[in-house]
DNA sequence: ATCACGGGCGACCAGCGGACGGTGAGCCA
DNA sequence: TGGCTCACCGTCCGCTGGTCGCCCGTGAT
């Protein structure tokens, strides 16, 4: 129900060309990648070229094997907040236009302090598990206990998410974009997409249900 | 003084094509253009093509000749207030991204609702002189009246909107994106660079200027 | 009628917010 | 060790915000 959604009906396919670079070399920084990561990274010389992939673990618990847990996912939010914080006090002493949101100017900024392994894709992905956190700590967590449990991916994770968001939602009048700058966390953060497109959805059939259940004198009323 | 500082300091030149496209035909709507425009147009079967351009006027005085007045200016900016709202409105009623500031969207929904002679280039040259207009009439109507008395044209006016505008900034700690956001009608108003640059320039004399004349103890802190 | 002035606004550009899906890391058998 | 699942993030795209200066309307002569 809460896949799918609003999620084809985009304008046209793009995509043409594959153009490998594969420029490999250059080792990085390379020590101390992860919060509380152990993995000793294989032994060789080898250099990082993608964050391990995430998954579900519990508040608290550290990823076994080449995984990162979701309090690192938290934690990348929250150094994005700090490079924000820096990125905005720079501007600010020079007279520039100070973003409050997080922007591609954050991002470039991150990488430029060596922070390469925040990057836009992923951190606009997860947006919304993150504003479940912020919201609502005892949901986030009773979730990913939940799909731990079960063996979920964080895919699976990550699409359940958007529920108990959208109840949020119909709790404070299905303003998302109120909800989230209200929080001083979150409201650094651009509400997703999907996440508006699935309260307003939510917000058309509910009331077309409550409407048709009342029996007329509200529908057609235009 | 307030001429030519941080004007010319750009990247590089640009407009390699003239390419003009002259489609001229197609006759427009032409019926009732301006505010308390009088003029006939000619008598012809002709179409306006530009706005009449602007002269310097006092409150309530109507611009004589192929000319508007400020009081139509200033008008332009409420009716762009208005198409905003309405934009706000469609985007809250689709559930999608509601816009805070006049955007590209809103000059061309302007456009499309028949309001031709708003347009981005215009409301962003003068946006500086409506803010002084909204922040405070009396400096604003002072300027007006000097300035048409002494005859001069409506560039010099404009480039002298800055000062006082400069000068509310120096009051207010400097911040003039606060001093936008503060009023309800300029808040949906993009700060112009070049306003911001003054306050940014006129700032850093001011603190050196202060230093040096309290002589030691407050300069070169860092 | 002609001319010089000056400013309106068409059209441009760097970079933005947003999105997709191909590599290739990773785990299991 | 081979295979196959799945998600990270390089790379694209439609536009945005911001700007420049050409063209021509305009009033004086």
């Amino acid at each position: 129900m809460w896949d799918g959604m609003a999620a084809g009906s985009n304008k046209q396919r793009r995509r043409r060309k594959p153009k490998r670079a594969k420029i490999t070399a250059s080792l990085e920084d390379d020590n101390e990648t992860a919060a509380g990561d152990q993995d000793d990274n294989g032994g060789g010389g080898s250099e990082r070229q993608r964050e391990h992939p995430f998954i579900v673990t519990e508040p608290g618990e550290v990823a076994r094997g080449k995984k990162n847990g979701l309090d690192y996912l938290f934690h990348l939010y929250e150094l994005c907040r700090e490079f924000l914080i820096q990125v905005q006090n720079i501007a600010k002493e020079r007279g520039e236009k100070c973003p409050t949101k997080v922007t591609n100017q954050v991002f470039r900024y991150a990488k430029e302090a060596g922070a390469s392994y925040i990057n836009k894709p992923k951190m606009r992905h997860y947006v919304h598990c993150y504003a479940l956190h912020c919201l609502d700590e005892e949901a986030s967590t009773a979730l990913r206990r939940a799909f731990k449990e079960r063996g979920e991916n964080v895919g699976a994770w990550r699409q359940t998410c958007y529920e108990p968001l959208v109840a949020i939602a119909a709790r404070q009048g299905w303003d998302i974009d109120a909800i989230f700058n209200a929080h001083p966390r979150l409201a650094i953060w651009y509400v997703p997409t999907k996440l508006r497109q699935l309260c307003h959805a939510e917000r058309s059939s509910a009331a077309a249900a409550s409407s048709s259940i009342t029996g007329g004198g509200d529908h057609l009323h235009f």
